[in-house]
DNA sequence: TATTGTCAATACGGCTGCGTATGGTGCTAC
DNA sequence: GTAGCACCATACGCAGCCGTATTGACAATA
């Protein structure tokens, strides 16, 4: 008598073996719910449904798993954020639709809240000051073209990005607020007002 | 031959044994350097020159610890930053002077950056909450005083509030801009034009 | 001097995570 | 069908931290 084959499906597309690319992916999993700390080979090997000799076929250890996890984000975070607001020419427009569009799909920012409290890891360190530099600096270019000085459009892009991560934080990680929809559009709404000059 | 006396002078003030304050100061001390996770038993032990016997006569867990420190801090945090601004009457000028006092002294905002790095912690969260909802209170009722409704108010504060915290974090973890203090000046001042209204 | 109270050292067991070593299983190719 | 590759299990040693138990050192006090 043999055993039926496992028809319970388990996070991964089941029924086989594990990729690099499942590794990863499950660390992002747990990373978006649990934090930097909580990539650890053995709980993510449990979580896969394997143990942790499968593992280290994969990856060297904890520290390259975590790198090609981070690096894939960031390649696939820009894809997603940036390159699609590249064709808005009005720079007014361009913000706004930043900030809009920023707000909606949790996932991607959950991750970045995470990320933003290992800050010291120094895994995650160089892979936060890419991400955030050129988004500054995305402000920073859509201040200009909006007459700002040089100085003043660098001090307004700092300012709106560290609302941005001050928000995260104070949104995501301290529950401080849990606000409805309408009253989270209109803090969006008084955010743009405040900080993109009218026309 | 006997030993001479110990003469150099290790933080505490050396000579002898330790209180339930020592520890909570090295506590304290430990978490702006180097985080919440860092706070534990034998390393602060060793930082303090004894062993954990020690410790476990003090407080019954590491968690007695960490909650006695940030109960501490929370108090000293209070007394020190608002408490002197309830005199100034002119609700813009008192805005003005919290964002500029903010501004200055460090350590206080070392901690407070890295317990936003915890507040998935439940010991760290409730105290988080606690402080970041007063904070917040304090400008919203400024703004109040300038006339703003009460959402725009809550919004404005929020948004201020969320400046504060992301520009640390920006700041501080990541040291992306080290700035010069007249660079710095110049940042505040933006702030301050651009989220306190003129008169 | 004897006693008590306060702080500290030592030693232990338990848990969790990292990384290594070695062997096993199943698919694929020839 | 057998050789080889890719993936996985098992078992091990090591380190760090937690918390307990027991004993020791030293001071103040009686």
């Amino acid at each position: 008598m043999t055993m039926p084959p496992n028809l319970i499906a388990d996070s991964r597309t089941d029924r086989a073996r594990l990729s690099s690319t499942d590794w990863e992916a499950g660390a992002l999993d747990l990373l978006a719910e649990q934090g930097v700390s909580a990539v650890a080979v053995e709980p993510l090997a449990r979580r896969l449904g394997v143990t942790k000799g499968s593992f280290y076929w994969h990856f060297p250890s904890r520290e390259a798993l975590l790198k090609a996890a981070l690096e894939r984000w960031e390649k696939l975070d820009e894809e997603t954020v940036f390159e699609p607001l590249e064709g808005i020419a009005d720079p007014a427009e361009r913000l706004r639709e930043l900030f809009v569009r920023t707000s909606k799909e949790m996932r991607s920012h959950v991750l970045y809240s995470e990320l933003l409290k290992a800050l010291d890891h120094p895994v995650v360190q160089p892979v936060m000051a890419r991400v955030s530099q050129r988004r500054i600096h995305f402000l920073m270019q859509a201040y200009r073209a909006l007459n700002f000085s040089r100085k003043d459009a660098m001090n307004r892009a700092r300012l709106a990005y560290s609302a941005y991560v001050g928000f995260l934080q104070l949104m995501l990680q301290l529950k401080l607020t849990r606000m409805s929809v309408e009253e989270f559009d209109a803090y969006v709404g008084h955010v743009v007002e405040t900080l993109i000059p009218i026309r």
